[in-house]
RNA sequence: GUGGGCGUAGCUCAAUUGGCAGAGCACUGGACUGUGGCUCCGGGGGUUGUGGGUUCAAGCCCCAUCGCCCACCCCA
């Protein structure tokens, strides 16, 4: 057998029992974000391409070569959405939300497609799982979300992760940085790597990125963000650790790190997951975004978020997927009999027990099939219990068995175990 | 977009100098007429990724193409 279709390249299935890792995760993500005051919202994975284009940046690879844009049947630019932000932002100013009480808080979950080759931990179509903080500028905000991804992240079972920090300063003073940067750079221009050239001119602060180990060695006496931020952002920054301190959060500051999205101010951070991830292994990664309430024509509203990676979660916890619980099996001879187990079985399953019928073949292999599936329990339905009205049952865990009516029979088995 | 690795059954892999495409696991049926697991026996499953070339003969050699994986770029 050949498949005729199969999926596009870069997208997968999530089969069970992972989806059921992916239910977990969601279910404990949305627990903690609850508790934290943060509700769901649900964009739509498709908006006018100049979204992403005044957000994410024109110049950003994901806009510039990733982003799946077509024109719709009506001659509109439209894209799937790369990120989950942009959306946000624009349903936080198109539905008037600033005028309701600050701070407004959202948590969101779906797809994101780039168009990129597809790697460990990447692909062209990917879950993100995320948060939005509306209306509140304090670097307590900053504090409390990362406590939340923190907690949220620990809460999933995650070990092992280590949180970075940096602060990338704002409209006034990085500009300034970059200046200093390309002085800094440009004696050395000839000695980088072809990519940090080109970053050169395009975006110097990427250069504190790099991994090629001449670049590294280079960079060593380059010049630090936290000497050019400005008094304001030194503040948010000081008094974000200072809340991070007091909380206890374990922290590493990271004065290269860059994030990817041109709208970042100030605060922004990444979790980084141990082995096992491969060379992309950002589980989770935000930051703050004062200027783009106000960029997409709301008022001036500070903001901060934050968006985990689903795949990248779900790979960490590899193993962990749970297998289904133990199911009852009702095996049954004959068609009589098939329609008494029917019966039985929707009575059960309305008791929330999870129900597996035989449908036919001998005994023999409808316990077989029971013990594969991992039953935990099978009654037996043949001509002998239709018309004596009692049904043998049997334990397939110790092999123990026993006997009852109806009534009995639910009783022992319609609690979901 | 760039570089490297790999494509044989659902999975993991064999197949000698080019010579009948196989095994284990999994699935399925039976041995055991209504009692699973263990054992034994049987069965279904393949255009060897695809297309071309060389050859009496190609899973194997050559060319092309597609797909998957990993890394770069970039990013969750």
């Amino acid at each position: 057998m050949r498949p005729r279709f199969t999926a596009l390249k870069g997208v997968a299935d999530v089969l069970p029992p992972e989806t059921s890792l992916w239910r977990k995760i969601e279910n404990a993500a949305a627990g903690v974000m609850g508790a934290y005051g943060y509700d769901e919202i649900i964009p739509p994975v498709i908006e006018q391409t100049g979204l992403f284009l005044r957000s994410i940046g024109d110049s950003s690879d994901i806009v510039a070569k990733e982003m799946y844009t077509f024109t719709d049947k009506g001659g509109r630019s439209v894209s799937l959405r790369p990120e989950g932000t942009a959306s946000i932002v624009r349903a936080y100013v198109e539905h008037n939300l600033p005028v309701r009480p600050a701070p407004q808080k959202f948590f969101y979950f779906g797809p994101m497609f780039r168009y990129e080759r597809p790697q460990k931990g990447r692909q062209r179509q990917f879950y993100q799982l995320g948060a939005e903080c509306f209306g509140i500028a304090d670097p307590g905000v900053d504090a409390e979300m990362i406590t939340m991804l923190l907690t949220l992240l620990d809460r999933i079972g995650l070990k092992g992760l280590s949180l970075e920090l940096n602060s990338i300063g704002c409209k006034e003073c990085r500009p300034a940085f970059k200046e200093r940067l390309k002085g800094f750079f440009g004696p050395h221009l000839n000695e980088l790597c072809p990519d940090c050239q080109r970053r050169h001119e395009q975006n110097p602060l990427r250069i504190l990125d790099c991994k090629v180990e001449r670049c590294i060695e280079i960079r060593k006496n380059a010049p630090l963000i936290s000497e050019t931020l400005c008094q304001d952002c030194k503040d948010h920054f000081s008094g974000l650790l200072g809340y991070l301190d007091a909380m206890g959060a374990a922290y590493v500051l990271n004065p290269h790190m860059v994030r990817g999205l041109d709208y970042y101010t100030r605060t922004v951070f990444e979790v980084k997951g141990g082995a096992g991830l491969g060379a992309q292994n950002a589980v989770a990664a935000g930051g703050r975004y004062d200027l783009l309430v106000s960029e997409f024509g709301g008022p001036d509203t500070p903001a901060i978020g934050f968006a985990m990676g689903m795949e990248r979660l779900a790979g960490l916890l590899q193993g962990e997927a749970a297998v289904p619980g133990p199911v009852l099996f009702i095996a049954s001879m004959g068609k009589e009999a098939a329609v008494e187990a029917l019966r039985m079985a929707a009575r059960l399953r309305d008791g929330g027990t999870r129900v597996e019928l035989g449908w036919g073949g001998s005994l023999k292999s409808q316990l077989r099939r029971a013990d594969k599936i991992n039953a935990g329990n099978v009654v037996i339905i043949g001509e002998e219990e239709l018309m004596s009205g009692r049904f043998k049952w049997k334990d397939m865990r110790d092999g123990s068995s026993g006997e009852g009516g109806r009534e009995d029979i639910f009783k022992q088995f319609s609690q979901a175990k």
